[in-house]
DNA sequence: CTCCAACAACCTAACGGTTAGTGTTACGGT
DNA sequence: ACCGTAACACTAACCGTTAGGTTGTTGGAG
C-alpha cells in the first residue's frame, strides 16, 4: 500500500536497529521479568543509547507488543477485504477466533503470561485496543453495505475488542467468542432497525 | 454498609486532609493545566508531604477521579436497587443518562475538558471503567431475575461501560446513549436465547 | 488516669521511565 | 563531490513513585 517508500539501506538498518532492540527486550523480560528489565538494561544489551530506543518505541510496554499494529490491520481488512456480499459480523467473528487461537496457543503463551502478570501491560494493552477499535470502527463506517450511525460503528468496535479481552481471559475462549459473538450480532441487527436493512432493491 | 465503622477524629482528620488534598490538586490543575502541575507543587500548597499525597490517592491521576468510588456504587446499585421485576436494561439506561447528564452539562464541564486533553488521564479513566465494569459484572452474575452466564455478564458490562465512553464524545449524547443502549438491549437479549426468560413458571 | 499500640503524617533519598539539548556520523539526492 | 537530513549517541535532568525510618496524636485497655 504505501511500503517501500523510495529506497533502501538507510531504511533496512533502521528497521534492523528497531528489530534488534525488540528482540533484545522481549529476551531480557523473559528471562528476568518485566518489572526486573529496566530500559537501560534493555538499551545497553542492545548496544545502542535510551534515546535511541525512545525514537523507536513511544514507550516501555510498545516493546512487548511491538506487532501490534499487524493487528490493527487485520482487523480493518477483515471487513473491507471480505468476500462481496458475505455478511458483516460473522467476518468479523471468523478473524477473532483466528486472533484468539494465535495469542492462545502459539509458542506465544509466555509472553500472555507475563502481559497478565503486569499491571502496566495491562493496562497498555487497553489503550491500544481502543485506538483498534477506532480504526475498525472507521472502517465499518465506509461500508457500503450497512450503513450505521457513526456512534453503532464505534459501539460495534468497541463490542468487538472488548470480545478479544474477554475471551483471552475466559476459560474456554473459543466458546466465549462465539457467546458474545451472539450478542454482537444481535447489537448490529440492533442498531439498523431505524435504516431497513436491504434498502435499495 | 460498611461507613462509619467505630467513630471519630482520627477518620475525621484523615478525611479532611484528603479532600483539603484532592481541592487543592483540582484547583491548581484548572488553573495552570494538569501536565503543568507536578505531584510536588500540589503537596506544598496543600501543606502535605509527597509521601501523604500518594498514601491518599494512588497515582496523580486518581487525583482527577476522586469521587469515582461513587461511580462503581451507583452502577451496581442500579442493577441490585431496583424496583422489583423492573427490567434491567432499562434501568441501567437510565442510571446511564443520569451519569451523563452530571459529567455533561454540570459545573464539572471543565474538568471533563481536562480529561479530554490529557492522554494519561483518558488512559487512566479507560482502567478505571474497566474497574467498574467487573463490579457491574459481578452484580449482573448475582441477579436472581436472569441469570446468564459469566461471559455474557461480563460482556454486558463491558457494553454499558463503552457506552458511557462513546456518549461523552458524541455530539449529541442522549441521543447517543438511547442509540447504543437499543444495542444492548438486543445482545442482551441475546445472550438468553438458550437460557430461557422466564423458566420458571 | 496512664500508658501503649496503631496509625497518620513527616522527611530524605533514591529508582526508573521519559525527554531536552547537543553533537556526530553516514546516507541519499542533486 | 556536496549538502541536507535522518539516525544515533551522550549527558543531564524532570517527574511520578516508593522505601526507610521518625514523630506525634489518638483511641482504648488496664
Amino acid at each position: 500500500m504505501s511500503e517501500q517508500p523510495p529506497s533502501g539501506r538507510r531504511e533496512r538498518k533502521k528497521a534492523a536497529t528497531r528489530q534488534k532492540i525488540a528482540d533484545t527486550a522481549l529476551r531480557l523480560f523473559l528471562e528476568r521479568g518485566y518489572d526486573a528489565v529496566g530500559i537501560r538494561d534493555v538499551a545497553a544489551e542492545a548496544d545502542v543509547a535510551v534515546t535511541t530506543v525512545f525514537s523507536h518505541f513511544a514507550a516501555k510496554e510498545a516493546l512487548v507488543f511491538e506487532r501490534d499494529a499487524d493487528v490493527e490491520r487485520r482487523l480493518a481488512r477483515a471487513v473491507t477485504d471480505r468476500a462481496p456480499g458475505a455478511p458483516l459480523v460473522p467476518a468479523l467473528r471468523q478473524e477473532m477466533h483466528a486472533l484468539v487461537r494465535h495469542c492462545l496457543a502459539d509458542e506465544a503463551a509466555p509472553v500472555w503470561r507475563m502481559i497478565d502478570a503486569s499491571p502496566a501491560l495491562r493496562e497498555y494493552e487497553g489503550s491500544m485496543r481502543l485506538r483498534h477499535a477506532e480504526t475498525l470502527a472507521a472502517a465499518l463506517a465506509a461500508e457500503p453495505g450497512a450503513p450505521r450511525g457513526a456512534t453503532a460503528c464505534r459501539a460495534l468496535a468497541r463490542f468487538v475488542v472488548d470480545a478479544f479481552a474477554l475471551a483471552r481471559e475466559a476459560d474456554d475462549p473459543e466458546t466465549a467468542v462465539d457467546d458474545i459473538f451472539r450478542m454482537v450480532e444481535a447489537a448490529w441487527e440492533a442498531a439498523g432497525a431505524g435504516v431497513p436493512v436491504r434498502p435499495v432493491t
